[in-house]
DNA sequence: CCCGGTTACGCTTGTCGTAAAGATT
DNA sequence: AATCTTTACGACAAGCGTAACCGGG
């Protein structure tokens, strides 16, 4: 089970060749073709059928660990060269679309900082993997809970926000005219599926159906989107309240659900340098939340 | 970053001894030398200091990384073997100390089933490397949420049972003539300490103080410490009645605080043979609780 | 017959053990 | 001086690439 051959597995599987695995990994497809035989010695089991090339039962299982090890393996690397390397002016953030607000604008300074937007499920790892310094992300959560991040690595989060929530309509929707809509009401209702951009929208909150799907991190574009109809979508309250009238056909009702609030969190690897330390304290400052470090 | 460098450097951390890893690990002393030296090389970082041997800053920053990543990768091995096995008719059940309650006795068959009984922080990853087949375990969580557990693997986790909680303490305790109690009167109580056995004591609850430690999983001795008045502990109420009533000099007073109850979780893995996925069904059967997948 | 995965084989590299050397208390 | 780690070196195995070998479309 050396990560080299676990690399090279799932690099097969997901190419669904191995020629072209080789190509991307800079190896013969022969040294592609011992590995997976290495692999499939020591567990004793086929792993991927040939022609075509994809992943028996087992292999599928094997997929799922592999995935999470590489990312946790390369975490560690990261995290310890980190400690080591001299700390650089230039500070990378790691932020999901809706954790860019005027908390975070407010304490970017001038010069220094990349702000990389990413999908919410891929902030964790970029933190993790040392691809930036630190990490905004947002999501669902009851109230002074922490969200429910993957665990890649051990990583600092400290919570730095938490909004109601709202719904963003068209003005001739049903709901247009109401004061609060309740999760009850939303059984049936049918929304605007943006899982790079928005909230995920869990099977926990009824079997909702999704009216469009959309890929991508714009929020304009997904605000847009719900206002012209096309479904609807959950937003923190003031973000939607702004895109409303901003739009002019589009109204945010709030959500009545107390136990729901739109979080953010900061994510820091264990130990932050310089410049980034410094920039982690002033999107943390003053911030009414937990503090708390995972396992 | 080879698993067997990090292996190793785990064992000489833990030892603080090359020699005595190399023992352990049936390697010669040069051996171990050299693999520590490999990792010291390819992370450009000194990672132990000799002589006494002690990690460093950033080798105890890779100890942190280095154990779950190991746990996971025998996870892994563990999980995909478990497909290909022949299903055994010997199933092997880990539990927490409080998962072991009536629910489980009348779900248990008359024979076939090897009951383990771990501190609840060691059950995720005995089921998860493969020693046993099935997992209980139990914690503090809000009403029908998930415990937060450490996803070592991608466990499934079933809800089984959510009970509320009591106080259990001795006959002339301050708190013992009263009807319940909440949790800001417990703010500076002393507690009786005893991870492997109890429900731990989070920080949030109040920087409690803690009047003794208790190691072991053993419950009887557990609540006879209680109500001989070394400490309260925090138990399910059911439990803590019964405590009481057997003792003769303990009561259990309500705790008041409805979003706190005792939760009992059922672990099993991805895939589950033949006689632990009846053991599985029969454990879970009838629960009226959430079940979800951990990612 | 071509494309793609497997097998054979030689070479390079890496890894372990033995043994001698170095360092620290 | 004793103990423990490091270094030197030789033996062996592992891993990769070249090239020949299947087996299916």
């Amino acid at each position: 089970m050396d990560p080299h051959l676990l690399r090279t597995f799932v690099a097969v599987a997901r190419l669904a060749s191995f020629s072209a695995a080789a190509r991307e990994l800079g190896y013969t497809q022969s040294a592609v073709s011992q590995h997976i035989a290495a692999l499939e010695a020591d567990l004793r089991t086929e792993l991927l059928t040939r022609r075509p090339v994809a992943p028996t039962p087992a292999g599928s299982r094997l997929l799922e660990h592999a995935g999470p090890l590489l990312l946790r393996l390369d975490a560690a690397r990261a995290d310890v060269l980190r400690l080591a390397a001299a700390p650089p002016g230039r500070v990378a953030l790691a932020a999901s679309p809706l954790a860019v607000g005027p908390r975070l604008l407010a304490a970017l300074p001038a010069t220094g900082v990349t702000l990389r937007v990413l999908p919410p499920d891929r902030v964790p790892a970029a933190v993790a993997a040392g691809d930036c310094d630190l990490g905004l992300v947002d999501g669902l959560a009851a109230p002074s809970d922490p969200l429910r991040l993957p665990d890649v690595a051990p990583l600092k989060t400290t919570g730095v926000g938490e909004e109601a929530l709202a719904l963003l309509l068209p003005a001739g929707h049903p709901f247009a005219r109401r004061a609060a809509v309740r999760l009850d009401d939303l059984a049936d209702a049918r929304w605007l599926d943006a899982p790079d951009a928005g909230l995920p929208l869990t099977p926990a909150h009824g079997s909702a159906r999704t009216a469009l799907r959309y890929d991508g991190t714009d929020l304009h574009a997904l605000c847009a989107l719900a206002t012209a109809g096309h479904g609807l979508v959950l937003l923190p309250r003031g973000v939607a309240e702004a895109a409303a009238t901003a739009s002019g056909t589009g109204v945010a009702v709030p959500l009545d659900a107390p136990r729901l609030v739109h979080r953010t969190e900061l994510l820091a690897p264990a130990t932050t340098s310089g410049a980034a330390a410094a920039l982690a304290a002033r999107l943390a400052a003053g911030s009414p939340y937990d503090h708390r470090t995972q396992p």
